[in-house]
DNA sequence: CTTGACCTTACCATGATGGGAACCTCTATC
DNA sequence: GATAGAGGTTCCCATCATGGTAAGGTCAAG
C-alpha cells in the first residue's frame, strides 16, 4: 500500500501522514526500492486511531502518549483514563471561557438597537476598557 | 509616551503593539528623531479597545472592522451588531463542538475502570472499527 | 515511448504570541 | 564627559496542525 492508498483507507491526508512520519508520531514507514513509503494494515489502524483521537480534540502530544499506551498490551487503564480526564478538564475550561465571551456578547448585542443610528453598547463596552457593562443575568462586583 | 509606557497604560505587550503596527491594525505610530514610536492618549484608547475585543475572542480581522466602525462616528449600529452576532454564532458552534468531544470522553472515561488492568473503553473507542495492532498470534481478534 | 497520475523532498503560509540577538538611544551617576 | 543599564529598534525563529506549491523521480496504461 502506498501513501495514497493509506490515505484513502485511513481518511488521513497524505500531507498529514508524512507529517506524522516526520515528527515521529508513527514509526517511519518502510520504503520501496524507489523510495515510496509502504503501509500495512497495522499502520492503517494507527492512522485511524490518530484521526479519531484528533476528532476528540487530543493534541499531538497527548496522542503520542495514547498511542504508546495503545501499543502496550500491559498498560494500566488508569493511565489512559488520566489522560482523558485531563483533556476533559481542559475542554471544560476552554468551553467555560468561550461561554463567558458568548454570554457577554449576547447581552451587549441584545442591548444594541442594530439600526442606522451610531449609538452602540457593543462599541461602548469595548471603548470603556475600564468599565465593564453589566454582564448578563447578574451584576458582578466591579473592581478596578 | 514611548512604547513601554503605552504598554503599561494599555495592558498590551510591546511585542503586540509593534505587531499591530506592522500589520496595519493601528495606524503607524509617529516617531521621534531617534526613531522611537510615540503614543498619545487616543492611541492608548485604541490599544485598550483591541485588548478588550481580543478578550471577547474577536479575531484580528474582526477587530479591524470593529475599529473602523469605532472610528466612524456615522456608523450604523447594525453593522457592529452583525459582526458581534456572527462572532457569537461562531463561538456557539465551537462550544458545541467541544461540548460534544467532552461529553463523549466523559462517557468513555466513566466506563473505564481506571485501574491496573489493560482493558479500556477509551482506547477501544479510538480503535473504532480498526482491529488492535495484532502482534503476531496470541491475540484473539476481537471484532469491532 | 509518451502521458498522466502519483510519489519524493523542501519551502512558504496560516494566527497571535513569545523569545532572543544585534545594535542604537536615553538617562542617571561618577 | 564617560559609562552603565534600561529600554528602544529591526530581524529572525518557534509555536501547532494543516494546506499549498514547485521541482523532480516513478509507475502503469495506451
Amino acid at each position: 500500500m502506498n501513501i495514497g492508498q493509506a490515505s484513502k483507507a485511513s481518511g488521513v491526508t497524505t500531507k498529514m501522514i508524512r507529517y506524522y512520519d516526520e515528527i515521529g508520531l508513527v514509526r517511519p514507514a518502510s520504503r520501496t526500492d524507489s523510495n515510496y513509503r509502504e503501509y500495512d494494515a497495522r499502520q492503517i489502524n494507527e492512522l485511524r486511531f490518530i484521526k479519531r483521537a484528533r476528532s476528540l480534540g487530543f493534541s499531538m502530544d497527548e496522542i503520542t502518549q495514547l498511542l504508546s499506551l495503545w501499543r502496550d498490551r500491559e498498560r494500566p487503564s488508569r493511565e489512559v483514563k488520566a489522560i482523558a480526564d485531563r483533556h476533559v478538564a481542559d475542554l471544560d475550561a476552554r468551553i467555560a471561557e468561550m461561554q463567558a465571551m458568548a454570554d457577554t456578547l449576547r447581552h451587549l448585542s441584545h442591548c444594541c438597537a442594530g439600526d442606522d443610528r451610531p449609538e452602540c453598547p457593543i462599541l461602548a463596552d469595548l471603548t470603556a476598557g475600564a468599565e465593564p457593562t453589566t454582564p448578563p443575568e447578574r451584576v458582578k462586583a466591579r473592581a478596578r
